[in-house]
RNA sequence: GCCGGAGUAGCUCAGCUGGCAGAGCGAUUCCUUCGUAAGGAAUAGGUCGAGGGUUCAAAUCCCUCCUCCGGCUCCA
């Protein structure tokens, strides 16, 4: 507590929303301990105004208050701080050449960037082995305040500690170190008291990542781990994380035989007969949601020249990137498309329109290329070559937020329909961006009301928009939490205006319609990879390729067997019949590996009695089910799109 | 593109201190005709990702390239 405010009080808030009036220059812990002493031995850290902060931390008047314990959340992420450390004095006291730079928490553990030091894997099995001897060490860990000019000292030779102390630290004099035995590291915290509070401790993974995170600055070494209160909390964690290993859709992709991305196309993939089938299904599935929104289908080519990409500012933005398939042919530059908007503002433009026909909403499976950086390709979540559901909506200005608040509800309703969690962004003019401020601020503001019009919640983006026009994004995530955009709505108002595109006012003078660009499930290849994680390739029976299968209980029953799967193709579901000579249990094994949702068993019995056995994905059996009475139940099963079998109601 | 890891039979993987390329599952054939989560036997199956080098000898050691995985940057 500072001397000259010892008179003055300051009121804080408390997350019951009670107040509390402490002595100017209180800290959280002083603030813990006038709660209660008991509290005030528990609190590891704090957080004003939602920030994470040290106990040590002054508070200041009207700021709301939270008390960090072992008990509360973001403990972990405080003993993950301190975790990062740990690593950190390990791999200096095996590599004292290695330079340190940042070493935060993340959501699941922590990393420290450093330099000047190579890793591979079997150091990170060493630094693991010191970090414990760490723990068992139980250092006590202690905040330092040193003045600039100190701090400035003891990094002489390292530069990136130097700048964040001229960016993050500016001004700040004296600076916190952190202090555990004879190391320390320039670091506001908060920390654990020790060492050995950290109960268990990994090493996960070692990259490269940028410093600040910008492409043209020095490359570092990125080391990943995670730290948790006990071994049984790690040994969770890793159990999880090999349980979403085996929601992988490329592992599932090639148990369920759907799709493969050979070396001689990468990022392209192939759809095998039984992804065809899913695809087919959310192909026809979204023709239905366009033409409830009023789209008309078209089909643009996917070579064209490159000049159709140079008034759009396709061209600046995807060629001069590298991003773009393009080449000489007979003197003449040609590319595959990157977009589809250039091809679907040709077809508007390939008539003249009045303001009457507004809005005018064209739909394609539009197959783009786009050459992605090879370390980005990832399964069919990041490819080179993939299929948009893309439309245009071209509309006056007038009709701009009902055509994003009917897109926006339809695009609910799909998610809805998947059971898909969705978060929903909104990005906004980035440094690449064409056209006035003025017009991007206009079409943000009118992406924001659609949202909220509808009482969705968002997170903003900041300048990650496309060139165009700002955009809502819609992210999913994938097994192991990534996530990915798939459905996005933007507002464009500068390829029209660059490309010319009129249409006839009311007034009689011409007007540039403002594009609605947008996709539903994004691209059907990163859509089909979410949903086999989300799904776990235990499909809906609308979706699954193959709905039925037949297993009869000998060879005997063959000829019934494919009486039934006769009765099932003629209601148009997709059914197989087992017929290698396996026992029936081999049978039934191998269809619940292969996720069918519904088999059907029949022999002796069932063929006199003109019935069949069901038996479905979760074990349920049925037996002496008349087969019209299954057929009839399947058929509304799939037509109304059911989440799950459903026809054993247990 | 950058850092780390990986590429051996259709799949999952062993072999990698250089010395005859292996297993399980799957496939094929034969036997079995089976009642609700793996019946038995035999057989076939390989450019050890590609190219180059070292060596008497390379899946194994070295170099270059390709592809995949995790992360960074970037995106539907």
């Amino acid at each position: 507590m500072s001397e000259t405010d010892a008179q003055a009080d300051v009121t804080v808030v408390l997350p019951d929303g009670s107040s509390l009036t402490v002595p100017a220059g209180s800290t959280v812990e002083d603030v813990a301990y006038e709660i209660g002493p008991g509290l005030g031995r528990d609190t590891v850290a704090g957080k004003i105004d939602g920030e994470l902060v040290s106990k040590h931390d002054a508070v200041h008047d009207g700021a709301e208050i939270e008390i960090v314990t072992e008990d509360s959340d973001a403990y972990l992420t405080v003993l993950r701080h301190s975790a990062a450390h740990v690593f950190a004095q390990a791999l200096q006291r095996l590599h004292p050449e290695a330079t340190l730079t940042i070493g935060p928490p993340t959501d699941d553990g922590f990393y420290y960037d450093v330099t000047g030091v190579d890793l591979d894997e079997d150091d990170l099995a060493e630094i693991e082995t010191e970090m414990e001897a760490i723990l068992e060490a139980d250092y006590d860990i202690e905040r330092v305040e040193r003045s600039r000019e100190e701090a400035l000292d003891a990094y002489a030779d390292n530069e990136f500690k130097r700048d964040i102390l001229e960016t993050e630290a500016a001004g700040e004099d004296p600076v916190s170190f952190y202090v555990q035995d004879d190391w320390q590291d320039l670091c506001q915290g908060p920390h654990v008291d020790s060492t050995g509070e950290i109960g268990a401790v990994t090493l996960l993974n070692i990259s490269s990542a940028y410093w600040r995170g910008e492409e043209d600055n020095e490359s570092l070494t990125r080391v990943y781990g995670t730290a948790f209160g006990s071994e049984a909390d790690l040994e969770e964690f890793l159990e999880m994380r090999e349980e979403a290993a085996e929601r992988d859709h490329r592992k599932i992709g090639r148990e369920m035989d759907l799709f493969s991305i050979p070396d001689h196309s990468p990022g392209c993939a192939h759809y095998h007969p039984n992804g065809m089938r899913i695809r087919r299904e959310l192909e026809e599935y979204i023709r239905e949601k366009n033409d409830e929104l009023g789209y008309e289908e078209v089909w643009t080519p996917e070579l064209n020249k490159a000049e159709l990409w140079k008034p759009t500012g396709h061209y600046d933005a995807f060629k001069e990137a590298g991003e773009m398939f393009a080449w000489e042919q007979d003197d003449t530059e040609y590319g595959l498309k990157p977009m589809n908007c250039a091809n679907h503002a040709h077809i508007f433009d390939d008539d003249q329109h009045s303001y009457r026909d507004l809005p005018l909403r064209y739909s394609e499976f539009g197959t783009v290329y786009r050459n992605e950086q090879s370390g980005e390709l990832s399964g069919l979540l990041r490819v080179r070559g993939l299929t948009q559901d893309d439309g245009h909506a071209f509309v006056r200005p007038d009709q701009i937020e009902d055509e994003i608040r009917r897109t926006i509800g339809v695009i609910e309703d799909i998610y809805d329909q998947f059971g898909l969690e969705i978060i929903y962004k909104i990005e906004t003019q980035g440094d690449n961006s064409v056209g006035s401020d003025d017009i991007w601020e206009t079409a943000t503001d009118a992406l924001r009301n659609a949202l909220e019009s509808k009482g969705l919640e968002y997170d903003v983006e900041a300048g990650e928009a496309a060139f165009y026009g700002p955009k809502i994004g819609l992210d999913a995530r994938d097994a192991i939490g990534r996530e990915w955009t798939i459905g996005t709505v933007q507002v464009d108002f500068n390829i029209p205006e660059r490309l010319e595109l009129t249409y006839t006012g009311e007034d009689n003078d011409e007007h540039h319609p403002v594009m609605i660009h947008r996709a539903l499930l994004g691209s059907i290849e990163r859509f089909m990879g979410v949903t086999i994680e989300h799904f776990k390739g235990n499909f809906p029976l609308w979706l699954a390729p193959e709905q039925v299968r037949v297993l009869p209980v000998s060879d005997d029953t063959l000829g019934y067997a494919h009486r039934v799967k006769n009765a099932l193709d003629d209601a148009g579901l997709r059914v197989e019949v087992e017929d290698r000579d396996w026992t029936v249990g081999r049978k039934i094994r191998q269809a619940h590996d292969d996720r069918l949702p519904y088999m059907v068993i029949v022999g002796g019995d069932e063929e006199e009695s003109d019935t069949i056995s069901v038996r479905d994905r979760f074990e349920n059996e049925a037996d002496d089910v008349d087969v019209e009475t299954f057929v009839d139940h399947l058929v509304a099963e799939r037509d109304e799109k059911r989440a799950e079998p459903d026809f054993i109601d247990v």
